[in-house]
RNA sequence: GCCCGGGUGGCGGAAUGGCAGACGCACUGGACUUAAAAUCCGGUGGCCGAAAGGCCGUGCGGGUUCAAAUCCCGCCCCGGGCACCA
């Protein structure tokens, strides 16, 4: 008789909302709070991929319940934004439709799979309930000075017709579409995350035992902290000056020009009056139209032009002429570079492009000056300063200390600090998200909106299709108000905040997700936070992971939040990748049945599962023929859980074997809790300390994600209790019943039902603690000691566990192949690891 | 180019200095069956051997150690991140 998934898992699912076995308290005694990053909506038609991931949640959420500890799991839905609404639009269906619609379809598959999340906590980040606290915090980074309004040239994705942050555009393309990204000039709000840039990076090592090391590393590369040196160079004729930003002050010598990025800020002013401004207006112009991709090749020899303007060398007051050259970062340190083509490669490049002279003033430690005349590259090593006034011998590291102390002397400069972190661009010139409450009046300027006045509703409008300016700028009624100061006419701002604002500060909502007061209750949310465990997708090392510890750091500081950091432990779990037949004819997704019969020769490809491949296995067509908890075991014992895993029936087969299997041990064996007995018999005995061994393995196992090992446990379990069935007894019914607490995370319905239906308990075994292993019994009576002859393998002694190492050196030395081995000699040196090895070395 | 991971049977994987290949898949022998499926019991890294046992074996080459899949050095391959960051 097989398990009869469906009809159990839909009973317990049943039950477990009717009893509120999941609802979390407000204030628990001992916490545990456990997070899936919240998905954005997509429809209910979710695949075994989805699946992975939210039930790695469910069973650490049921494990923490059943080591004691009052859980916090909570679920909710990212629903504004460019992926809904791009996917809307799409469909011709209104983006608020959309997204209820899609939030309905995939709560339901979510409560089909039975997760016990406390649905009482649920949140929507596209209903004025939630966006009201996201304008809130708007308003509260304008007044902490963290919120501001800047004109400059900006990431714009001319497919979703709206700008980027920087975290947005991946190897120079949209995230979203994958059109390449071009710059724009516009004013736009962002926030100053780089003013907590030293913060972010220095509380990584609050993270460094609970985060992957790939995105703390991550992190680090992003944040891209780089000590240098600021110099100051004086133009000539001008009240103008070009600070530079260089690790290598050691160079200064070898200036021989400088290039400002074609966003600089000065430029217009820099050639006001020159006779190349011309010129370099149409090079401006023409740099900017050039899309990030093509911008960033290094493949692309180096251009610029000459800006007819010099500036003067601090120290030598030499004449410098001043270039414009689109390899110049416009956001990294000032926008400006120093020259110095002997010791920079791409100085060098464009000093060859240019015709401009190379002057060497570095020498290696151990070896001659390179020649200008002969060089072929930069020499970009440190060395020793030559040519270089007064600094010359000094080595590198001491010249770099000695030319910065000078200049912050002279006023031109000194030590100072890059990030590569650039603030946060939030405006979104898009319809589907938080409207940013402030109003633009002709008298006072910028003014926030009122809190009382919050929130700030999105108007329905019908045409919210992007043409590049924001769709509400149409809608007379919303942008039309009046000044909250001086009650004179005003227009509200038409931009949209970017989603990951919406979903920087969610995780803080779910303890007081119904608060209409403020954000959160401090003593409901602190009584939660942090997030003990976090689990989603590497893909947000840099976006939002980046985002929500920054936006906490400010909640820290406003005292809102007692934590410096939100997500204490993080697990990014591996994709799930299915194998599927490509038609490079037909251009799609060949299904497997047809695969032979097909007319083109096809293509086999392993990759992850997704809607846009078409190799998806609907989560419900796996489980209205296996059920949940088949699924379950299948998604968890296929490898581990933080690796890539390749989905394949051959793998559900095994799960399913090894649930029936447990399934029918039940069916064949009545529940009894009889007491053990005093003396077990050694059977008995062996089956106790296995199962005492099955319970500490499964619990370590299950607490550092090794699912699959856990699974591999129970099953050698149960395939001992197969072996112990006809002899039964106490001990095996003792170890019956533990089984059924121990795979109850990882496999909950079927525990369930053979909890409170085989034995017969009343109340769920979600409300048990995971039983403790008995010490007594962790180690086995009798163990098999190899025995190696210099370090090779010859027996094998199995003697009692308390042997002493004399006693089993004799019994290795009485071993006959031992003894053929040692040919008579007497052992030079014996290495005894109790319990483990003997080596005998003659 | 730079920085992280990783490479173990036919396959997924286990073992983080101490019996390599746990557990499972596939394959295979047997039991049950009129038969098949399902299920149950057994075998299964390679080579030699009737067996006992031996030799080889964790990408390749070297090293440290009584002992290396595991640590160190060099190389090859695969995956990921960053990429004109001055």
């Amino acid at each position: 008789m097989n398990y009869p998934a469906n009809e159990i898992e839909r009973k317990w699912r049943a039950r477990w909302r009717e009893e509120g076995l999941f609802r979390a308290p407000d204030h628990p005694r001992k916490k545990y709070y456990v997070l899936e990053m919240y998905p954005y909506p997509s429809g209910r038609d979710l695949h075994m991929g989805h699946m992975k991931n939210y039930v790695i949640g469910d069973v650490i959420a049921r494990l923490k319940r059943m080591e004691g500890y009052d859980v916090l799991y909570p679920m909710g839905w990212d629903s504004f934004g460019l992926p809904a609404e791009n996917a809307a639009i799409q469909h011709g269906v209104h983006p608020e439709k959309w997204a209820e619609e899609n939030i309905a379809g995939y709560k339901e598959s979510l409560m089909n799979l039975g997760q016990s999340y406390d649905w009482e906590r649920e949140i929507a980040t596209s209903r004025p309930d939630y966006y009201r606290w996201n304008q809130w915090l708007f308003l509260l980074l304008l007044k902490r000075g963290l919120a501001y309004r800047k004109g400059g040239f900006v990431n714009w994705c001319p497919s979703c017709n709206t700008v980027l942050a920087n975290e947005q555009v991946i190897e120079g393309k949209c995230e979203r579409c994958h059109s390449p990204v071009t710059k724009r000039k516009l004013v736009q709000w962002f926030f100053r995350i780089t003013a907590y840039a030293e913060r972010l990076l220095k509380d990584l090592e609050l993270l460094r035992d609970g985060w992957p090391p790939h995105i703390l590393k991550q992190q680090e590369d992003w944040i891209g902290r780089s000590e240098g040196t600021e110099i100051i160079f004086p133009v000539e004729g001008k009240d103008l000056r070009i600070s530079v930003f260089t690790t290598r002050a050691d160079t200064l010598f070898g200036v021989t020009f400088m290039t400002v990025a074609p966003e600089w800020e000065g430029l217009d002013e820099l050639v006001s009056r020159s006779p190349e401004r011309a010129r370099v207006e149409d090079y401006v112009k023409e740099a900017l139209s050039r899309s990030e991709i093509e911008r960033a090749s290094t493949e692309r020899p180096k251009t610029g032009v000459f800006t007819g303007i010099y500036a003067l060398h601090p120290f030598t007051r030499e004449r410098i002429p001043v270039f414009v050259g689109d390899y110049v970062l416009g956001g990294y340190g000032t926008g400006a570079v120093m020259g110095v083509p002997a010791h920079d490669q791409r100085d060098f490049e464009f000093a060859k492009k240019m015709g401009l002279p190379i002057r060497v003033v570095i020498k290696p430690l151990d070896g001659p000056e390179p020649s200008p005349e002969t060089m072929d590259r930069a020499y970009e090593e440190p060395g020793i300063m030559v040519n270089s006034g007064e600094f010359s011998m000094l080595s590198t590291s001491e010249g770099i200390r000695r030319v910065s102390e000078a200049l912050a002397r002279m006023g031109l400069g000194g030590q100072t600090v890059a990030y590569r972190l650039r603030d946060w661009l939030i405006s979104r010139q898009r319809y589907w998200g938080t409207p940013i409450p402030v109003i633009h009046c002709e008298n006072c300027g910028i003014v926030p909106v009122p809190e009382e006045d919050l929130p700030v509703l999105l108007p329905k409008v019908e045409d919210y299709i992007p043409k590049g300016r924001s769709p509400l700028e149409n809608s007379e009624e919303f942008m039309n108000t009046t000044c909250p100061k001086c009650k004179g006419p005003a227009k509200r701002d038409p931009d949209t905040m970017d989603t990951f604002v919406d979903s920087s500060w969610y995780y803080l909502r779910y303890p007081d997700p119904k608060n209409d007061k403020a954000i959160f209750d401090p003593a409901k949310t602190n009584a939660w936070l942090p997030v003990d465990q976090y689990i989603g997708g590497a893909e947000h090392a840099t976006k939002h992971l980046i985002y929500a510890r920054f936006i906490h750091k400010v909640l820290q500081d406003e005292g809102l939040v007692k934590t410096p950091e939100p997500f204490l432990r993080l697990f990014n779990q591996g994709l799930v990748l299915k194998r599927f037949f490509w038609c490079p004819v037909c251009l799609r997704v060949v299904p497997d049945a047809e695969a032979n019969a097909h007319p083109h020769p096809t293509e086999e490809k392993l990759e992850m599962m997704s809607k846009s491949r078409g190799n998806t296995v609907p989560i419900s067509s796996f489980t209205e023929k296996y059920g949940v908890d088949i699924g379950r075991i299948a998604l968890l014992f296929a490898g581990p859980a933080d690796k890539e895993m390749e989905w394949t029936e051959a793998g559900a087969e095994g799960a399913r074997r090894f649930i029936n299997r447990l399934w029918r041990l039940y069916q064949e064996n009545p529940a009894s809790k009889e007491p053990l007995p005093e003396n077990m018999d050694q059977a008995e005995r062996e089956l106790y300390s296995l199962l005492q061994r099955t319970i500490k393995a499964v619990r370590d196992d299950l607490s550092r994600f090794s699912f699959n090992t856990a699974i591999a446990r129970l099953m050698e379990l149960v395939n001992a209790l197969y072996a112990f069935e006809k002899k039964g007894g106490p001990v095996f019914s003792k170890a019956l019943r533990d089984t059924i607490l121990l795979i109850a995370p990882l496999a909950p319905h079927l525990a369930e039902e053979l909890w409170r239906g085989w034995a017969g308990e009343t109340e769920s075994v979600f409300r048990k603690n995971l039983p403790e292993p008995d010490e007594r019994y962790l180690v086995e009576e009798t163990v098999i000691i190899p025995v190696q002859v210099n370090g090779k393998l010859r027996a094998r002694i199995e003697v009692p566990v308390s042997t002493s190492q004399d006693e089993v050196l004799q019994r290795a030395l009485s071993e006959e192949n031992v003894a053929r081995y040692l040919e008579g000699k007497e052992p030079r040196r014996v290495v005894y690891v109790p319990g483990r090895t003997l080596n005998i070395v003659v």
